[in-house]
Order: structure tokens, then sequence, then C-alpha cells
DNA sequence: TTATTTATTTTATTCGTCGAATTAAAAATG
DNA sequence: CATTTTTAATTCGACGAATAAAATAAATAA
């Protein structure tokens, strides 16, 4: 028994794939003109032309008429492009972390209307107050847009911990107090809106699938650096979520036998030698006077002593970047990805980005007959995390329009 | 563009997959009725009829009498159920080593109808004396069952190395001379019958899917430990390659920076502590006296050793089975499987699947609200690899025998 | 023997895709 | 400027496949 039972019957769900499929052709190209369609999906372009005519009167998609080619003049009746109409849905992305919420609003182009930030009022808080905060923040982001949070078709939002996307049934987060219960379906309650939930470290693959270097590639990897090591895996084009909605925790695969301890409680992590406070803490060890108080600053002094050839320093970056090299090697080495992606916003410590990193994967994984795959940085914008949430919440409202489209023709 | 346009039309390729997901459920099931089929798949009654009825003409499936349930006796038209046919097809799987080479056949059903073993001539050899080789053991496999090769439907071949499973071209093999040459091809020139070549690590993983403990479970890793670390993985009920046909590099991934030397001329290779090699190039630096010629003996020597408590063949073991520990530890928390089996033959050097190793797994993995997966011990006879490579070629057979169905139909 | 129950098959209908023919909209031609 | 050519998009009829509903089959229970 491979699959559970499915009650739908087969026939509509046949049409329903073509949708699917039509509408991400177009996503994917940006716009493109039926003839086209037809050509890269191996539907006739019969059956294009029913299935765009469906997807126009849904207000999914919309015509637009083809700027002149700058070429050749071409012959014969001009073709008509189609892209997504944008007012057919927007929705705001949010990310929780523990100092400061994100929200940012979409529309289904992926155009930004709007974002809003609030600081979190405290580190772990119960879930309630956590749809407080996030039904505030949609309010907020929302205005700044000009819009009421009901003209908002949905939002997504991102956490850390353990999450199942399918249910946004949260397992273990580390920012709300409760244990074990459905978040998604309390913010469904609170707001007038859908809401979707998802571990965070799936958002930024989602935004560089939807927006980024991910659009043309079906299989690629995206590890982040924030103040953990995150890993979101796309395999054939969908984020590989684990059977429990809980792997890639990249951060916490082990790269040193009873190593250097980690905040998770284990040693050896890899994230207890790239993270901020894995630097830090060594840091610590070396640095004599004045200590700043904030550590965002004492990690740029740290690093600003490095550039300028400090031992010390230098020989924590050292580490690290081996060490994320080790880790990177063993990706590559286990899943064969087309393309890594090194994405992140803040890309000041470009010790871990740097060629001789590259040059260590490179070296690490097996080479006979193989080329290595191409690792490429994205520097993203502060909202880049809450801009995946959002991307996610296309995903799924889109989702859901098409499959109402076949309940509602069946009529 | 996510996928390669597809020529032909979409209307056939339903009934395809109709066919493929009521065969596959007759073949995860040993023998169901109509009615079982309809309910699992979701289809009707009606089109299961029509399917069945047609791998019955085909010759894939058959009618068998159910025995009278032990239980209740029920009443109404007794179910009648489907298996495989066993006699559809014949064929025979290979695996290739350095010292041995060792054949099976098994018919549709699974059923082990004969074998052979031929010892490798020299551990290098030219792509042509490696085709004959497999030519003379298919003779050899297929006499033993009674048969002439020609009875045979289709052979799979596993070896080691670098293979692209859809053409089975080989990038690399250490067994071979040549480098990047189309394997398959030649063997499909000199043989009867079409081959199917694939690397051998996957070949376990597929012989756990069609008969093992992976029968059930859509997503799980298979480990093996052999002269060097395995790993298959599956998920969604088919074997990930990866981009490169070059996944799961287990044995490769890093466990140490810097670490002991590898066989492939990297430092740190997890296979550079568990492998027979590691273990023995560490007792050679402690064992004096006599050394048996035969580098197995030695081994079996040094594991005695350490189960009478010498402290020194013990410490090889307890760092190996500590990095063995590790390693898995990263691939569960990077795939989060349902199920991790660890597959082989010899299992007499069981500290690598003993309890401790387990438990430092699952401490090693992230647990906040979360189970660990289950991890299993398979001991399978020493034909296991042979039988993946049968099994493979019978999935690829059967695949073709359900596709030229369609072709066949629409004429 | 008849009624009941359950599995399978048959029949009529519906849905979806496709090929072919048609229409649409442009440039090239004369 | 009308006509031809070219390419895109649409329409139409046919066909394949899945389904629901009805019919049939094969057993047990009464």
């Amino acid at each position: 028994m491979r699959k559970a039972a499915k009650k739908p019957s087969q026939i509509p769900e046949q049409r329903n794939q073509g949708r699917h499929l039509v509408f991400s052709h177009i996503r994917n190209n940006l716009q493109m003109a039926r003839i086209d369609i037809a050509n890269e999906t191996g539907m006739s372009p019969a059956t294009v032309t029913a299935i765009t005519a469906e997807l126009i009167t849904a207000g999914l998609i919309e015509e637009i008429q083809r700027s002149p080619e700058p070429g050749q003049s071409k012959r014969g009746r001009p073709r008509v492009d189609l892209k997504l109409r944008g007012k057919a849905h927007i929705v705001a992305g949010m990310k929780l972390t523990a100092k400061l919420v994100t929200a940012v609003v979409l529309d289904l182009e992926g155009n930004q209307l709007g974002k809003a930030q609030l600081p979190t009022p405290s580190s772990v808080m119960p879930a309630s107050q956590a749809v407080q905060l996030i039904k505030d923040l949609v309010e907020e982001a929302a205005q700044s847009a000009g819009l009421r949070s009901e003209d908002l078709s949905a939002i997504g939002v991102g956490i850390p911990g353990t999450v199942k996307a399918e249910t946004g049934f949260i397992d273990w987060c580390p920012m709300i107090e409760e244990q074990e219960f459905n978040f998604q379906q309390m913010l469904n309650e609170a707001l007038p809106m859908p809401a979707f939930v998802d571990n965070d470290a799936n958002l930024v693959a989602m935004a560089e699938l939807w927006f980024g270097l991910g659009k043309d590639v079906p299989d690629f990897l995206v590890v982040t650096i924030e103040q953990g090591v995150g890993l979101g895996i796309v395999l054939d084009g969908k984020i590989y979520r684990g059977t429990q909605g809980f792997g890639a925790e990249f951060g916490h695969t082990k790269v040193q036998l009873e190593g250097a301890l980690c905040r998770c409680g284990q040693r050896g992590c890899l994230e207890a030698y790239v993270a901020d406070y894995a630097l830090l803490r060594e840091a610590e060890l070396f640095v004599h006077g004045d200590k700043d108080k904030n550590s965002e600053r004492r990690l740029v002094q740290l690093y600003e002593s490095a550039k300028q050839g400090d031992h010390t320093a230098r020989s924590i970056f050292d580490r690290a970047s081996r060490m994320f090299a080790m880790g990177l090697a063993n990706l590559v080495n286990l899943f064969d990805p087309a393309l890594v992606i090194l994405s992140g916003e803040q890309m000041q410590f470009d010790y871990l980005y740097a060629q001789t990193v590259f040059d260590a994967v490179k070296e690490s994984s097996i080479q006979k007959g193989h080329h290595s795959p191409e690792i490429r940085i994205h520097k993203w914008g502060d909202l880049m995390w809450a801009k995946g949430a959002a991307a996610y919440a296309l995903e799924e409202i889109v989702r859901l329009s098409i499959d109402d489209l076949t309940i509602n023709t069946n009529t």
C-alpha cells in the first residue's frame, strides 16, 4: 500500500494537472505565448487554449501585448503572451525570529507592495501571543501597502523549529511555550485569511524557487547562514521535507567527533563552528580590554582584526571556513545536486563564501568522471525570508484556486 | 522550462500510469483481489477490471484461487486474487567485484531459479573482457536454472563506480580500464537479451524495495558495509540518483577534518575509519609475530582479540563504530527518513550494528518533538547484491512490457 | 429453493485530449 | 490596395479512458 486511497475521481485530476503545468510554465517564464506553452509542455495547442481560457476566466492569468521583438520582424499572426495576474492574489509573508518579526506583502507576480517590522516582545511566548503578534503585523503590513488585511488572500508564516508543513502542526518551536499543537489552525481561527506555516529553513528555498536562482533548476540545495546554518532541499521542483517534516538539519550534522558544544546540547555540530555565537565564544578567550556589549559589533571587530592579519582572529575564521567547506562537501557527496545556492542577507562575513571554501568543497568531492556542482552566491535583501514565506502562501493559495476551479467547473 | 517536451500524446499515458499503479500494487501485496486494488488505488472497479484484463492478456499477471480465509466464512461472491506471473519474465542479476562475480536467476515473482559464481580474472580489465565475463556468467547461471541464456528476458549488472543508470553509461569504474563509455550498449550488442547497468550501491536498495523491508515504505535509506560503505536512497518509492547519477557517496562523506587517508586519496572519509582496510591498517601497527597472509582472516583475528578484551583491538573497533554512528546521524539529520536499513551479508562485525551505535545515532539527532527513525538490521544471503541487480532488471523489463502494451493496443 | 451478500463485468455516459479544419492577424507581394 | 503567405489561436468532431449504475456471477444464509 504505497499511498493512501484518494477519494476524488481521476478524470478531473488529469485536467487539474494540466492546469498546474500550464500555470507553472507561465510563472517560470514570466510571460509566454500559448504556442510556446504547447511546445514546452507537449500538450496540444487545443488543450492549451482550453486551459488558458479557464485560467483567464478565473482571473489567475491575463493576456499582454508582446513587446515587438527587437530582432527580425516576423510574419504571421503575432503571438499573444500570457502572464500572471498580480491582482489575483495578494499575500503577506512573515518570518518570526527571537528579536524581530518581519513581514512583506507581495502580489501574485512577485511585486513587493509593502512591508512591516515589529520587535519580538519576548524570546519565548505563549502561542496565543504569537498569534496576536502575527495579527498585528499583518495589519501593519497591509496598511503599508495601502490595503486592509481583508484584501489579503493568504499569509505564510515561517518559524524556527519543527513544523509539519502539510497541516501547520508545530512539534516544537524555540519561540513558543507550547509544544505539539496546530499553530496553523489557531491562525486560521484568528485571522480572516488562510494561513500556512512552515519551517523557516524551507522559506529561502521557496524564495529561490519562485523568484531566485532556482527558477530553472529542478534540483538544488540552498544553504543559509544566519544565526544558525540552514538548508533547504529542492528535489524535482518541490521542497523535500523528510518524513516528519524535519529534514535538512544541516546545522546539526556532525563535523567533529566529540567536538565543540552546540547550543542544541550536542557536540561537534557544524553550527558550533560557524555560527555567530561559536566565533564569539572563541574570540572571548583572546580579546582583552574593553568588550563591546553589542555582540554584532564585537563580531565585526573580530572580522576586521582578521582582515588586518591578526593571527588569532584569522585562525578562528579559518577553522570555521574549513568546517563549513567540509559540511558543504558532505552535502554535495550525498545529494549530487545540480546547483548549490549560498543565500543570505548579511554576506559581510565573506570568509564562508570565499573561493578557498569552494575549492575545498571541490577537492572533498569524489572527482572521477564527475563535475563539481555549480556553487552560486546569492545576496538577498533583508526581506528574503519573508518573501519566501509569501512565496509559500502564493503557492498554496494558487493550488487551492486551481483545485477549486475543478470543483466549480463540475457543478 | 522545467522538463523537456514530450513527444507522445497524453492520452495513452494516463492508461499507462494506471497499469503501472495496478501492477505495483499487486507486486507489493504479493496477491490481492480487484476490489482491493480499486479501494487502495482509488480507481473504480470498472477500470481495474479493464486494466487487469490487459495485464492478464499480456501474461504479466494471473488469477489464483484465494485460499479460504481461516477466520469467519463470509458470504457473497468470493474475491479472486491476482498475482504476478513468474514465468512472464526470467532475468539474471549479477554483481561484479574485484574478486568475484556473482549471478542469480530470478523469475518475476522473485523465485530464485539458479545462481553462479566465477572468480574475477584480474582486478582491472578492459571492458571487452568484462563483457565476456558477464556473458560466460549469464550462460552458467542460466544452465544452473535448467535454462538457456536465450530464455532470459533481461539482465541487470551492478558495478562499483559512477554509472548513469538511465543509459548505462560508465564514467568511471575501478574494475575497468576504460573510462567514459557506454557499457550497457556494449552488453546489448554482445548479449541476446537487454542489459541494464547500475551502480552497485543502488542495488541493495532495489532489493529491499522489491523483496525486503522497504516494500511498504516509500522513503528509506539502505546502508551497506562491505569493503566500502554504501548508501542507497529511496525517496517516494524510487531510487534517488542525483543529477549526475552520482549521489549517495556516503562512504566518502567527511567525518574528520584532515583525518585518516582514504583509498580515494582524500582525508577524513567515513570509509577510511570503518572499512576493512582501515581497520587492518591500524592493526598493523600493533600486531606482532606472524601475520596471516589472508587479510580476511587477519580481520577475524582482530575482531576476536577485541571480543576477548584486548585493549588495542577494542579501541580500533570503538573508534570505527563511533565514526559510523556519526555518519549515520548525519544521514538521519539530513534526510529524516522513516526507516534506515543496515543491510549486509557478512554481519560478523556486529560492532557496527550494535545498540551503542543506535543509541549514539539517536543522541546525535535533533530530538525535540521528533522521533528517531526506525533502524533495522537486515541480514541477507550472499546473493543479495545480485538479487538487487535482478530486481533492477525486472523493474526495467516490466516497464518496457507495460509501455509496449500501450503501443500495441493502439495499433 | 429463494433471498442475501459481495465481487466482478458490462453498459451508457462524461470528461479530456488531440488532429484537422477554420479563423485571426500580421507581413510580404504585386 | 487587394491578395497571398505565414504563423497563432480557436473550433469541431472523434476517440480514449474513467466512472456510475446496472447487470451478472458466485458464494452463503434462510
